[in-house]
Order: structure tokens, then C-alpha cells, then sequence
DNA sequence: TAGATTGTTAATCGATTAACAATC
DNA sequence: TAGATTGTTAATCGATTAACAATC
């Protein structure tokens, strides 16, 4: 049915490559050998060109890649090339920021609509869109399509939210809540888990002080 | 001068079990072995007792694990009983939104300013703190003993703001920003973007597509 | 003591790096 | 053609899982 799985890890790595590509690209740059990109991104020339045949030959022996074909294939891979319908759950101060930070539509994402419960919030503009009631969540996903939710609702609700939101044929979500979603292996999940992220660097912070201080 | 350096693999997983510990713990839950909590957690009883092992023995054989000892013991190692001075830079949509949205002090952040480079914002109260302006940044930080910085500002200024900051004293910054950061080894950084988050989504979306649809 | 479960060693698996033949 | 650099196989490294002896 499938090709051969792509890892993780080099899917992860598929969008630094695609921001340095990019950067290339605006420079005029046009053909990159992997051993130069080595060298810009601070990674094995190996890995790279291994990362790269994960899809096929994207370069030319003797030659290297063109920097702006590798983007755009990259891109490809990535999706970005499709649209998405996103709607965010969850208008406090996150799911605002988001709405208004990310340029959703430069990536091929269309920003179709925000919740939220809290009546005060109910018909607030935000980026050209009103804020709308919770109870109309549901109507509202069945009949646009919708791909991806963005949940920025706290942890006690993002559960239940996102079962819900499975059975009205949600594709997607990038999880903002603080709790590993229950849902579906067919339904893909991206956590962002702030506070988690924040404690990654205050235990590299400590224990570099440790290795290296009064010990 | 130190012990076994523990991977990064490790560390990343510890918020997790933080979180889960602190769950049960509220739930009045005083004992856990490694396999119910691989049951809860979804991931093997021998990850979580390799892991755990990395920082000594936290168990007791033939009982297994006290859940407020062991939510304690990993508290310390990711060093929320430390304090730490924390000021963002960039005041926009995103900065505001983490400013009032994380919950700072209760993980032992001592949140101490919010600074922008638009006049229009000077003064602006945001959790009771004046976003004061970019000049004043440098001399903030040397005299209060800054030692996260919140980066939430273009890239286009981050490389070069984060530069002085590692002059000024900084330890370890939460980039937000779109960019690689140029700092010494000694210095922590951990990156936050977003939208390489989001691509990571749509491509696991499409491809669940492309293998299971029309394919 | 017998049973349970950790701590830890050994085996396996997967990801990264090195090497080099293929080829532009 | 000679030189350069990919694509790809092989070697290494590290992380995960399995197994079991130690011990509470």
C-alpha cells in the first residue's frame, strides 16, 4: 500500500532544511553540495544526503542539488503546496496570539474560524474573524471541512473537545493543551507543550551550572 | 567532574512523567509500579525504569514506586525548586500572549520585564510589568541578574540580540524566534518554532492521506 | 518465606556516520 | 577524460527493549 516509512527524526528535521533552502534561494544561491549545506547547518554531509533519498534522488552526482528545486520538492513533501482548513479552539491569550502571529495562509493553511465558551469573547474580532460560541463548534466543523484544530483550551476540556471533534471528521490537531489527546492512531497529533519545553532548558541551565560552577 | 552525561532522549521524556506523577498524586494515588504506569503512559516499564535509573535508584524492589517522592525527585532534577530570573524581548502578539498565558512563578520563574522596540507599546502593562524599550535591556540585565530570556522577536534581530544578551550575562533562552540562534556551547538554548511544528502536521496528515485514500 | 518488582546487564533495534562505487 | 559529488551500502553508535538476578 504505503512506500517504505519515513522516521520521524528525518521528518523533523525536513522543515530546518526547507528555512535554510529558502534562505539560499533569497540569496541567489542556486546549486548547494551537501557538504556545503554541512557546513551552513552544522550537520553530517551524510546525513543530509541521506535525509534527501529518504525521497528519491533529488541531486546530480558531480554537481549537487539546485537549491531552488530541493525547496520546492521539500515544500512538496512538507504539503505545502496543499490547502488545509484550520480552525482554532480556545480565543484566550494563546489562541489569539496564534491567530494574529502565524501566518497561517503563507503556508497553505486557511484560517476559517475561532471558539471559544467565554461569552465576553462571543462576536471579538480577531484577525477579520468573530470569535464564536462553543455550541456552534460542531455544526460548524461538519460543514467546512475542516482539517486541523489548533486546541488552546485549558487541559480539562481539550479531551473530551478533541473526541468530539474526531467524530465530526477532524483530520488534525496542533495540541496547545497540556494532556496527550485520546484519539484515533488515523487522526496525527502535534503536542506543543510549552511549559514541558520550558523545563528542558531550565534543567540544561541548572545542570550546566552544576557540571561547571561551585559543583 | 561530572557524572554520566544524561541524553537529551532522557530529559525530554522527564516532563512527561512530571506531569502524569503530579496527576496521580493528586488523584491521592501513594504507590506506582513501572508497569502500571507504562499501562497509563504508553510507553514500556523497562523505558521507565532505564530512565529513571539515570538518576539513581527511586524504587524500592518488590514495591515499587512512592508517587510524591518520585513527582518530587524529578521536580528537582528538572530544577523547579531553583528560582530563575526570566525577562521576554518582543512585545507583539506572541510575547503578550506567553506573559500572560504561562503560569511563570509556579515552576519557579521569577518573571521580571517584557521589552519591545515599538514606542507604541512602551508602557503598556502586561501582568502588571511596563514593556519598557530596547535600549534600556542591556543595563536591565546586568543589573538584576537576568537568566532566561524569552526571545518573541523577529528573526531578522534575534541572532544579533541574543549575542548581546550572552554578553550581558544571559543563560539559557526560549526562542521563539525563526532562526537558528549564534551562541556559545555553554549557553542553553531551546527552540520553540512553530511552524516547523505545523509542517510536521500537515505532512503527517497528507501522507495518512495518500496511503490510505485514493492514493 | 514467597511474591513482586526494581535495578542492571545483555540483546535488539534504529538512526547516524563513514566509505566508496556509480555517474554526472 | 578527470574531478566532483551524489546515491547507497556497510560500519558504528546510541537508544530501546528484553531478561533476569538482586532484594525488598
Amino acid at each position: 500500500m504505503e512506500g517504505k516509512e519515513i522516521s520521524q527524526a528525518v521528518i523533523g528535521r525536513l522543515p530546518r532544511y526547507f528555512r535554510y533552502l529558502g534562505e539560499l534561494k533569497d540569496e541567489g544561491i542556486e546549486r548547494i553540495s551537501s557538504q556545503e549545506l554541512s557546513d551552513i547547518m552544522k550537520v553530517t554531509a551524510s546525513q543530509i544526503r541521506q535525509d534527501f533519498n529518504n525521497f528519491g534522488g533529488f541531486g546530480q552526482q558531480g554537481y549537487g542539488y539546485k537549491v531552488e528545486y530541493l525547496y520546492e520538492e521539500i515544500g512538496k513533501i512538507l504539503g505545502l503546496d496543499k490547502k488545509h482548513n484550520l480552525i482554532i479552539v480556545g480565543a484566550g491569550n494563546l489562541g489569539q496570539a496564534l491567530a494574529n502571529y502565524m501566518n497561517f495562509e503563507r503556508r497553505g493553511f486557511l484560517f476559517k474560524g475561532i471558539f471559544d465558551n467565554n461569552p465576553a469573547l462571543h462576536g471579538k474580532k480577531i484577525r477579520d474573524m468573530e470569535v464564536k460560541p462553543m455550541e456552534e463548534l460542531q455544526e460548524f466543523v461538519r460543514e467546512n471541512d475542516i482539517d486541523i484544530a489548533v486546541l488552546t483550551i485549558p487541559k480539562t476540556s481539550a479531551v473530551a473537545v478533541a473526541e468530539q471533534l474526531v467524530k465530526d471528521g477532524i483530520k488534525g490537531f496542533w495540541n496547545f493543551a497540556h494532556v496527550d489527546l485520546n484519539v484515533p492512531k488515523r487522526i496525527q497529533v502535534e503536542n506543543v507543550h510549552l511549559s514541558d519545553s520550558l523545563m528542558k532548558l531550565t534543567y540544561n541551565i541548572n545542570r550546566y551550572e552544576e557540571e561547571n560552577n561551585v559543583h
